[in-house]
RNA sequence: GGCCCCUUCGUCUAGCGGUUAGGACGCGGCCCUUUCACGGCUGAAACACGGGUUCGAUUCCCGUAGGGGUCACCA
């Protein structure tokens, strides 16, 4: 294992990453990726990849939507440590934190009314202002309220200076503490925001390194605030190393959302793509190694680390996601694919059978359906359905020529790839024609499709029996000659 | 609008002061060939712009333009 350069919290504490996905109903390709390279780091460094499901938001976290994150996870083989930690089940602890700050000053409680804070807002836009609270209550003494208001918990931030984010792909960022406002640890019902729960959870977790889209690199300006304000009050409030990761945008630049097709790991599923290669495909988009484009799972751990992360956001792009996929066919276990095919195609479909034919099939796929679809003719009933150039094909005289074809081969008794080639060429050669002429008819015959894989291979999987049965069906009756 | 980030072929990227600016996908051509693929060879294709720094900038600095992110009692 390679020592690589990237910036270091400055502890040599073994490496905790984790993964915070919230459930919405599906795995975003976006999300996974960020999963993948947190996964991958902590496994490059011998760490810990921890899982978290931000669940706090009830409406959506159904346990439907939280297995639909299983689900993916485990079809990319990213299996994390330790049991998946639930934030919703932590909301006493994160409160437990913002009540610690309140008593030690750092904390202040908030009574502004959401009303207020609206208009509070539209007067700041009006002035052309920044948006941000202003502190209306930090200094205020809270018997100035009214008797029994709500009131919120806010942090209380420090107004000058800065804070630096040493960034693992950013790079150093810093941003004035003016820049940042007090803001809500604590809503009125008592229950944490995200702002606050993240941190807590993430210091519990003991994470060293929060790999995450860099839509959360402003938030790390303000989680920092709280770990700052923590550590006199807790141990083991230690600064973690960030590292906020581009994100992926749709072929036409903006960010990847519904309008642009799949965004579901799931759909790529479905769309016959291979774990392996979504996988591979995945941490190529925004992570480089030299001229390497092909990266197994093993590789990736070997090779991965966040120096190789770029700092621009990157295109997701299809074809070439296909183009990987079709390696990864190529590469993949016939049995394994044929399983998958089967499953297409339904019960028609024999394993065996696809297994057999598979490595004709496979170098002609570049997706499982697409697979699928090209083993079809095997498990075609007679009498064939034809497409219509498969029919143009099949006029009188290539009728005829099936015919003396049909005659060949019903005395084959070596019906091998080999063989039967063998006797094709005898044939044509005899006839004084291309193989062409006869190929093309016997295809357009066998599979009802002008496209295939090799046409002795077609016949020998298809068997004597049924190779003929086919042939028969459309060869003209013997007769004069053309 | 404030703040923050980004900018090498169409796309993903290599490059980390001196290169014929490399690879991959896609695209064109050729070869292989019974079709379609696979495979092999080959071609076109990029440093956003303007200033500096330097003997020398794709590379370092500053602007401009363009793109993105973020500004909730959402996560």
């Amino acid at each position: 294992m390679t020592s690589d350069s990237d910036k270091s919290a400055g502890t040599d504490r073994p490496v905790v990453t984790r993964f915070a996905p919230s459930p919405t109903g599906f795995l975003h390709i976006g999300n996974a990726r960020t999963g993948l390279f947190s996964w991958l780091y902590a496994r490059h460094n011998g760490g810990k990849a921890l899982l978290r499901i931000e669940d706090t938001d009830k409406q959506r976290s159904t346990q439907e939507a939280i297995d639909v994150i299983f689900e993916g996870l485990d079809w990319l083989g990213l299996k994390f440590d330790d049991e998946p930690v639930f934030q919703s089940e932590r909301a006493a602890r994160h409160a437990e934190v913002a009540l610690k700050l309140l008593e030690a000053g750092k904390a202040y409680k908030c009574f502004a009314t959401s009303e207020e804070l609206a208009q509070m807002r539209d007067e700041q836009r009006a002035a052309k202002k920044p948006l941000r609270y202003d502190g209306r209550w930090r200094d205020r003494d809270p018997s100035e309220a009214p008797q029994d208001a709500p009131y919120t918990v806010r942090i209380k931030t420090p107004e000058r200076g800065e804070t630096v984010v040493d960034d693992a792909v950013q790079g150093r960022v810093t941003v004035k503490n003016s820049e940042i406002d007090d803001f809500i640890l604590l809503r009125a019902d008592g229950s944490p925001t995200y702002m606050l729960a993240v941190v807590v959870d993430d210091m519990d977790m003991g994470c060293t390194h929060i790999i995450r889209g860099d839509d959360h690199l402003n938030n790390a300006f303000r989680q920092l605030q709280v770990i700052h304000a923590m550590q006199g009050i807790e141990d083991g409030w230690e600064e973690p190393t960030y590292a906020h990761v581009p994100l992926i945008h749709g072929n036409d630049g903006a960010k990847l959302s519904k309008r642009h097709g799949a965004l579901g790991v799931r759909d790529y599923r479905a769309m016959g793509i291979l774990p392996e290669a979504l996988f591979n495909y995945l941490l190529r988009l925004g992570w480089g190694h030299g001229d390497k484009e092909e990266i197994n799972r093993d590789e990736a751990i070997d090779l991965f680390d966040l120096s190789g992360v770029g700092k621009s956001p990157s295109r997701f792009d299809m074809k070439k996601l296909l183009n990987l996929n079709g390696h990864y066919i190529r590469q993949a276990d016939d049995a394994r694919l044929a399983q998958i095919a089967a499953a297409q195609i339904g019960d028609t479909a024999n394993v065996a059978l696809l297994t057999e034919a598979m490595p004709v099939l496979k170098t002609r796929a570049r997706d499982m359906n697409e697979l699928a679809d090209g083993a079809a003719f095997l498990f075609k009933q007679r009498p064939l359905e034809m497409t219509e150039k498969a029919a143009a094909l099949l006029d009188d005289e290539a009728r005829g020529r099936l015919a003396k074809i049909s005659d060949a081969l019903s005395v084959e008794t070596d019906w091998t790839t080999d063989a039967l080639e063998a006797n094709l060429k005898a044939m044509a050669e005899k006839l004084e024609m291309g193989l062409g002429k006869l190929a093309q008819p016997l295809r357009a015959a066998l599979t009802g499709q002008t496209t295939s894989p090799g046409i002795f291979d077609v016949l020998a999987l298809l068997g004597k029996d049924e190779s003929l049965a086919r042939i028969n069906a459309q060869a003209l009756p013997a007769g004069p000659t053309d």
